[in-house]
DNA sequence: AGTACCACCTGACGGC
DNA sequence: TGCCGTCAGGTGGTAC
């Protein structure tokens, strides 16, 4: 489920294994999946080339090339890597595979092709271009409580919007809103002053958490819902049922008796 | 400015 | 067993 504690895990996957080594070639297997680059442009751009340094701004990952630019790989819904030695197979779903000079591999991998694979100038040109919001893990509660005040409709399709704050998905906002005990469907600019903080608290400590946990869901607390979301599951608070709602076109999960709504 | 809906992909699951 | 509809964490475009 790459939000945005999936995407940093990724991150440092990457930073950890694939870092200052010369690219040999690269296999491109899902050619549908490039973003504002061609089949050639981003054989040259990579071949040739190490990747130097990583970053990462909402779901987006990006790594810079030692001979300029950035690689952009955007995750989708059920994208992953896969660092392999000369001996490892690809797994299925490859879509694209990074050759390193010494013979290990870089897989990444996506299920599903609902994904990104791109080269930009620059991650802060790529967030500009694409109107991306500030990153949801780097927001002070000043710049929150702008924001939300700006913002008509629902709190949890403001979370959910990648142009409004970027990183945060439909699971990781139905926990932020569980913990803060706000209702997803409460207007996001009729929030109070305590209840804005309350929510700023708990996305802070949700996506750190689940940044420490490596994202997985196994790992993270019982005491999440997240751990319940699924249909017929019960709240960890207060064990009454918990209750599934259209919000946007996405399937919300709640607790109708933690997370009141407000008249 | 928001929301609703469809499209893009593939696999899992329940019902018949 | 097999087929079919539905659903799943992503985003982007279009039409209200």
């Amino acid at each position: 489920m790459p939000e945005l504690p999936d995407v940093e895990t990724l991150r440092r996957y990457l930073a950890a294994t694939s870092l200052h080594s010369r690219i040999a070639r690269i296999d491109l297997k899902a050619p549908r999946m490039l973003y504002a680059v061609s089949r050639r442009e981003l054989r040259a751009g990579l071949t040739g080339s190490s990747f130097e340094r990583t970053a990462r701004h909402g779901k987006n990952l990006f790594v810079a090339l030692s001979q300029g630019n950035w690689l952009l790989l955007h995750f989708g819904m059920t994208g992953r890597l896969a660092y392999l030695d000369d001996a490892e197979r690809p797994p299925p779903h490859t879509g694209l595979l990074i050759g390193f000079a010494n013979g290990d591999r870089l897989a990444c991998v996506w299920l599903r092709k609902l994904g990104k694979i791109g080269l930009v100038e620059s991650p802060r040109a790529f967030c500009r271009e694409r109107g991306l919001g500030p990153d949801a893990y780097a927001l002070p509660l000043t710049e929150f409580r702008d924001l939300l005040a700006e913002r008509r409709g629902s709190v949890k399709s403001a979370l959910m919007d990648q142009h409004f704050i970027a990183g945060i998905g439909n699971v990781y906002s139905d926990e932020i809103l569980f913990q803060a005990g706000i209702h997803p469907r409460a207007s996001a600019n009729r929030l109070s002053r305590r209840e804005t903080a309350t929510l700023h608290r708990a996305l802070r400590h949700v996506l750190r958490i689940a940044i420490e946990r490596r994202a997985d869901p196994e790992r993270l607390p019982d005491t999440w819902l997240l751990r319940r979301r699924t249909p017929g599951g019960r709240c960890p608070r207060c064990g009454g049922a918990l209750r599934r709602i259209a919000i946007a076109g996405r399937t919300a999960y709640l607790c109708p008796k933690c997370q009141r709504r407000a008249r």
